[in-house]
DNA sequence: CGATTTTTGTACCATCTCGCAAATTATTCC
DNA sequence: GGAATAATTTGCGAGATGGTACAAAAATCG
């Protein structure tokens, strides 16, 4: 059927008939995500996801389906953040290093946030918990370290093209060191290691990756 | 009071005064690690724990303790299996490339091991989850972190000493390198990542680490 | 206003959870 | 054989858990 006179804005104020929403749901699945990222999904209660989001559990099922579809969601949300600041970095234009530099930053700023200590990255949180006995949740971790994998490597690549890596570089191996570093710095990350210690770590993996060591 | 009359050997038969264990205490520590391995701490329920150790629940309390530190228990008989293959090779003589390749098989063939599917690094399974919010548990997360960047950076820098690096090479960044290998494979294993694809990852990381490329 | 629609709030259920207390069984010591 | 010891078995109980039914509430539409 053909949509009908419409309202013209779209998601602005469309007239919903019902009893208006006493929640936003984009800043609940943003509460939920903080939990799940702190606590894991079989850890994080519904009451406790209904205490972080104010919504009440009805409320919940309703608007994100049963606790794995709110995992899932939760899981999506993080990956289209993450993958924005990630993403952007990626596109811009900068020397090798600085583009290293900025990533690995804005990495940490990822991981290290969190009002009750370090979150660490929830792909690699869900990897190792959810990943190995929920396929779907599987594929979706496969696909968020082959992502990471494949921006470092064209990343590389262009690199070695402008001549910032020398012939014998290997854009391929290089970015799976540069994945590495990430999820070792997300590990760390879980486990209090100091910013200031991180940092070294990044740094002293950008020398061996761009070859002024090694 | 001084020992008296005690029977010649120690361990094998102390005849013990009451009703006989029906169970081995190693042989149950190992099966409720393999569950806490596949499955988490939150999501392993005693009763899980009960069946597949054989022993009911009071017998496991009495045994082991409590859920937390029955999982204690169990990371530390990890760290000991775990920290006795690795280290072998890492206490052997043999040149660098060899040793590097043979560390990884043995870390792949702990990770990949399981009935049910490949169940990763237990230190990276528990740093994603229990250490955030476990101080104590956090403690050996860090420890064992740390005991391979030691590990690594000892036999890097023995390496260099013997003239298989070259002078410019940095052992403790080379370290944080071949740390961050383990984890990734880590993770990746949890993800179903083939065999295969891990030895790539492993091989490409020696190289840029030995420096034939990069 | 009254009908309709959508969300909220309360209460509930069946199940699982951990930990423990009490009774039972099997063994050694005397 | 009987006492002492140590492990097992049964079963329970207080509370948490995920999910849902149902009625009240708050908005729009006619």
């Amino acid at each position: 059927m053909v949509q009908k006179s419409k309202p013209p804005a779209a998601a602005s104020q469309p007239k919903r008939r019902g009893r208006p929403r006493s929640y936003e749901p984009d800043t609940a699945l943003g509460k939920a995500l903080d939990l799940f990222r702190k606590q894991g999904f079989a850890a994080t209660s519904l009451d406790d996801l209904s205490a972080a989001t104010g919504m009440n559990r009805p409320s919940l099922y309703g608007a994100f389906g049963d606790k794995r579809e709110l995992y899932i969601k939760s899981y999506q949300r993080y990956r289209d953040e993450a993958g924005a600041a990630i993403g952007a970095i990626f596109r811009e234009e900068m020397p090798l290093r600085q583009r290293l530099e900025r990533i690995y930053a804005a990495a940490l700023d990822i991981y290290l946030s969190g009002d009750t200590g370090p979150r660490g990255c929830f792909t690699v949180v869900t990897a190792a918990s959810e990943a190995v006995g929920d396929p779907e949740i599987r594929a979706m971790v496969l696909d968020g370290l082959t992502g990471l994998d494949k921006a470092f490597a064209s990343c590389f690549r262009r690199a070695k093209d402008k001549g910032e890596l020398p012939e014998s570089a290997d854009p391929f191996a290089l970015a799976q060191i540069a994945s590495a570093t990430i999820h070792t710095i997300a590990i760390r990350s879980r486990a209090r290691v100091p910013r200031k210690e991180l940092e070294a770590i990044v740094k002293g993996a950008i020398d061996v990756m761009i070859g002024t060591k090694g």
